[in-house]
DNA sequence: GATTTCATGTAAGACGTTACATGATTCA
DNA sequence: TGAATCATGTAACGTCTTACATGAAATC
């Protein structure tokens, strides 16, 4: 994606060799981004003037090219991570790990509002996924019922989880705001 | 996924219209599908002869053709399931729900086989981001670095809760091969 | 001498989504 | 009368992975 790249660069410049072991250390958990991906996305980031990149000549080890966001690129940075993402994304769960780990980009109200309509989503189906659960635990017991509650409370303990994420990064942000 | 489809077959034969009902109902958490998709899936099924579609006529609604697995189909599921993921697939993680929700249709030994190295890979997992966390906590503070932070402590809550998942399926698991 | 690191890309193909196209019937 | 349900598919497009291609320098 994109701005997996362009966030990448905001936080790391450095050549596309070096923004893939970035990405490798960081988002990787949540954001696997191939290097030749990574390299496409960083061609058509500077296609965009959202990055420029500076050929840079070495003598041991091959010339590399050198990219930096510009202005014009951190200013899309920072109205895609603003902006509520249209109804709801394919990777729903990482978009917003995503937004959190270039929070520092962010204006913190809206990262507020985005996790805080995330956990609501999250509760939602916690609520509905166990409703299934306790739906098939008043069954008839049989092998398939006890095989399709396990990936029912597979849900349920994904929600809980993101729940207590949401939680906790909710906490931070209330104390960078009275702190900082 | 050509296996979603054909597992879907096989735990609720019908219609395509039906089974997209049904995947709507039960594996949409962990592994979402389109209709258009499970039709493409569907003709793909039949084409290799896993799968026989019969029409059938009807007067008030329109025609529809219901499927059915074929034995040859329900041997390549049985087969696919019990096998070993090739390295590691790219949704990892639905994968093992995925065949979690098959069960039935496993050999109980290769599903437990597949979870205890799943189980394997989330603690490994675990253990990488607390690293990641305890380094960032020794860090000087900037704003950054707590949003780095946020992003592992993502990934830990996520590895804690496929252990706990797990170690759900194990027990389930255990009883059955004691009970049944 | 073999492997890893540094460094960048192209090409083919798999996978998946969204939009489009159609149309009767039932229910509010 | 308008919306939802039943029913099936195609086409275009976007995304992402894997394999291929190259090659010097450093490390073990």
């Amino acid at each position: 994606m994109l701005f997996v790249a362009l966030g990448l660069v905001a936080k790391e410049p450095g050549s596309g060799y070096d923004i893939a072991a970035f990405a490798d250390r960081t988002v990787r958990h949540f954001w696997p981004i191939s290097r030749s991906q990574l390299y496409t996305e960083l061609a058509r980031l500077e296609e965009l003037g959202w990055v420029s990149g500076t050929k840079v000549q070495q003598d041991r080890y091959p010339n590399k090219r050198v990219y930096e966001p510009t202005p014009a690129g951190m200013a899309a940075l920072g109205e895609w991570l603003d902006a509520e993402p249209k109804q709801q994304h394919r990777r729903g769960q990482s978009l917003i790990v995503l937004k959190t780990f270039l929070g520092a980009y962010m204006n913190p109200d809206r990262l507020a509002d985005q996790l805080q309509e995330h956990r609501a989503q999250a509760e939602t189906w916690r609520a509905a996924l166990s409703a299934v659960v306790a739906r098939l635990d008043a069954m008839d017991p049989t092998a398939s019922r006890h095989f399709g509650r396990a990936s029912a409370r597979y849900g349920v303990l994904q929600a809980e989880a993101t729940i207590a994420w949401t939680e906790e990064v909710q906490a931070l942000l209330a104390d960078q705001q009275t702190s900082g």
